[in-house]
DNA sequence: CAATATTAGTTGCTTATACAACTATATTTA
DNA sequence: TAAATATAGTTGTATAAGCAACTAATATTG
């Protein structure tokens, strides 16, 4: 795989936001965001919580709340109100899990199942538009480098990394400004 | 530069949220926005869209808001108003400019300033124990995939790629279930 | 096995966001 | 240059998000 550029990461004291990744990655994951969402919400009347319900039931099945809250990274209060209002819409079904009278069992109706498979295809164009600015390799390692960030930045919350400055909790200098 | 992985990208016809780029990229930018934002919103007290117009003056030197708007890809509503609380706060100035006096000339005060130079070596180096996991390559890497995905992305917004399906504007099929 | 703690999910409430409408100024064009 | 358009920024308003409090069920523990 050749070298893809002349940039250099030093040691830097300064900030420079065109290289500083949590910014481009904000960026471009919210731009990637409003435009996909212009498939399945302008279309489908889909948000994006209730999209991402949707498509990880339809890939892993039945699933209760909790589970798409580890999967999808949501919150639970919003996973809570999607759910309610695609049960109203017929896109799927609750059923109280019987090993846990907690739970619920979540599942796409034939309704949800058929919207799922009407969109997935246009998602699938529009990401394949988008990558056809990347050669195949690119797009592989683009994929590795995601999962090691992610892979990494799990690690930093599971391991706090301790003491990230001195402010404690509570303690808000900038609250008397 | 070594092949990363075995992974390939093959034309497919299902979902696999795993794979599905904008699924990963919204994921990882997320945790990564919550985390940062863990240093410049719990400790000085400042929002997202505040801390970004901060860094972007700081950056840039006196911006209006029009040019923060492009620059950060902000609404220009969300922009108003989080310079109106930092105005408040005393971390920046507005200046009527001479040019065209509907704009506004945007500056740090010395707090802000000052703000901002503390901030930055905290973000800084959460940064860098972020990109630990990455060889030197690799982040170059990264980040020219990045920005060429950005480039794709602009390219596809600029020339609406289109007929991306069949639906009008108004045509609405879900709204009846 | 009773008391305590944990977990699944819902709901209340405050704040943030997005979109459109609006004011004021600038630019274009007929 | 008057009229029509476009632009900078603000504000109103409906909806969404995020956090904490809550109910109900389940696990843990002394």
């Amino acid at each position: 795989m050749k070298e893809y550029s002349e940039a250099t990461r030093t040691v830097r004291s300064e900030l420079r936001l065109q290289s500083f990744l949590p910014y481009i990655l904000s960026k471009l994951a919210d731009t990637i965001s409003v435009e996909l969402s212009g498939i399945y919400g302008d279309e489908y009347g889909l948000s994006v919580p209730e999209w991402r319900i949707i498509a990880n039931l339809a890939q892993h099945g039945t699933l209760n709340a909790r589970q798409i809250v580890d999967f999808a990274g949501m919150e639970k209060s919003k996973v809570s109100r999607a759910v309610k209002r695609l049960t109203v819409r017929g896109l799927l079904t609750q059923q109280r899990a019987s090993v846990d009278n907690r739970a619920k069992d979540l599942a796409l109706t034939g309704a949800g199942e058929t919207l799922y498979r009407a969109i997935v295809p246009r998602v699938l164009a529009w990401e394949k538009t988008l990558l056809e600015g990347l050669e195949v390799g690119e797009y592989r390692d683009l994929l590795y480098l995601l999962e090691k960030l992610g892979r990494q930045l799990h690690l930093l919350n599971v391991a706090p990394a301790q003491e990230w400055g001195g402010a404690e909790p509570g303690d808000k200098p900038w609250a008397a400004a």
